[in-house]
DNA sequence: CGGCATCTCATGGAAATCCATGATAGGCAA
DNA sequence: TTGCCTATCATGGATTTCCATGAGATGCCG
């Protein structure tokens, strides 16, 4: 469960803390890879296996929280925080972002550890999420323009001749653009396109619900 | 968007505290109802409206983020801790636990304020959801045995025959329980069905997908 | 220009769904 | 006991879907 193809990354400007965590890290046989500012990590090209990010709040260049803000919005692993001087709006700050821990120096090795094992898991969960989706994305992304219009109204619940006369064609046309969007989309049935649909968000369209909505 | 018909809880000790808490919202409008304790507040009912719980960590009977885990399961609303003696570790806790923000005196009012919008914003976001939610499983509810039965059947998309045959009936009765089922859960379509199956967290039942899987 | 992808439509038959009407039977409560 | 809910099944017809085969029109790329 340690051990495995995962990689924690180390952002600090110290190079003795650099050096402990990485043989700290080692004795547990976890591979490391260190940066001494936020910079040369960002600009590193990571290995795309599950991994941790060990960093430094005080950095050289940019504050360590503000990284985080700044990697928000990729596939970026989860983070670890490590300060000297921590704070609590920090602190709060740091783990309404996602972080998986925040620790103030000294911390205990069991502690470190914990908080990796925690972010690593969550890392291999969070990459497998991304890669079902990326599958369905590449899918949809394979689908003509006249599919990606089709889909919707499926997914919405219309009968064909409902979607088509939606789409001003005719019924036939309308169920070979839906047999190809279902083969397309690898959808065994009609309940399983609407579950990926789902999952690319893809908005219900002309359906008159009476009730509730979506989320 | 202040002062509509939400509440704010206040648990603290300090009688001075829960006066001036008091206070300082009232003047922005905004209902408080203060406790002393942490057994008080779980004793009271609480009035079902848009709330908020300004929760201090240091209580008489039990600590303020051990309320917050033993009231973590059920409908409680966003809690914004107050502390006077705030620590990192806590601070990382209670965060993760949900909170929505994590207060060391002295803090300005603006700062108490801000928190306190948030909180109830997403009290209110939560309560709709769950009301939602609860339109569903009450219909759910009504449901009879053979019919929740059917429902996550039809829902994986079998074919009626093939549902029939699962259950060991005629497909002339699953289509009447089918039907019934469409009606009571209030489905316009299979895709709305399958839409509603899923908030309910209905697993999906004897589908042989090829590729991937779901959640 | 010759493919190739895309979008379009028709015909026709097999399969499945939708719907209504009618009926039997067990369990449970007023 | 009577009435209601639940579960079961049948028949039959209208509607819809599913699928295959064939084919015409456009537009783009090499």
């Amino acid at each position: 469960m340690t051990n495995d193809d995962s990689i924690v990354f180390i952002v600090d400007d110290d190079i003795r803390i650099r050096e402990a965590l990485g043989e700290l890290l080692a004795s547990y046989g976890i591979a490391t890879h260190a940066f001494a500012s936020a910079g040369e990590y960002v600009e590193a090209d990571k290995p795309k296996r599950p991994a941790c990010l060990l960093l430094d709040v005080e950095l050289p260049d940019i504050n360590g929280l503000d990284l985080q803000n700044q990697i928000a919005d990729g596939d970026h692993p989860p983070i670890v925080f490590i300060t000297g001087h921590g704070d609590i709006p920090s602190t709060v700050r740091a783990i309404k972002h996602g972080a998986v821990d925040f620790l103030t120096k000294p911390f205990s090795d069991a502690a470190l550890m914990q908080a990796i094992r925690t972010a690593l898991a969550q890392d291999r969960k969070a990459r497998a999420e991304r890669a079902d989706l990326g599958v369905l994305r590449q899918r949809y992304l394979d689908l003509t323009p006249r599919e990606r219009e089709v889909l919707p109204l499926v997914t919405s619940g219309l009968l064909n001749k409902q979607a088509a006369a939606e789409l001003g064609i005719s019924e036939v046309t309308l169920q070979i653009h839906r047999r190809n969007v279902m083969q397309k989309m690898a959808a065994v049935s009609l309940a399983d396109l609407v579950r990926i649909a789902e999952k690319l968000e893809i908005p219900v369209t002309h359906s008159r619900r009476t009730g509730e909505d979506e989320k």
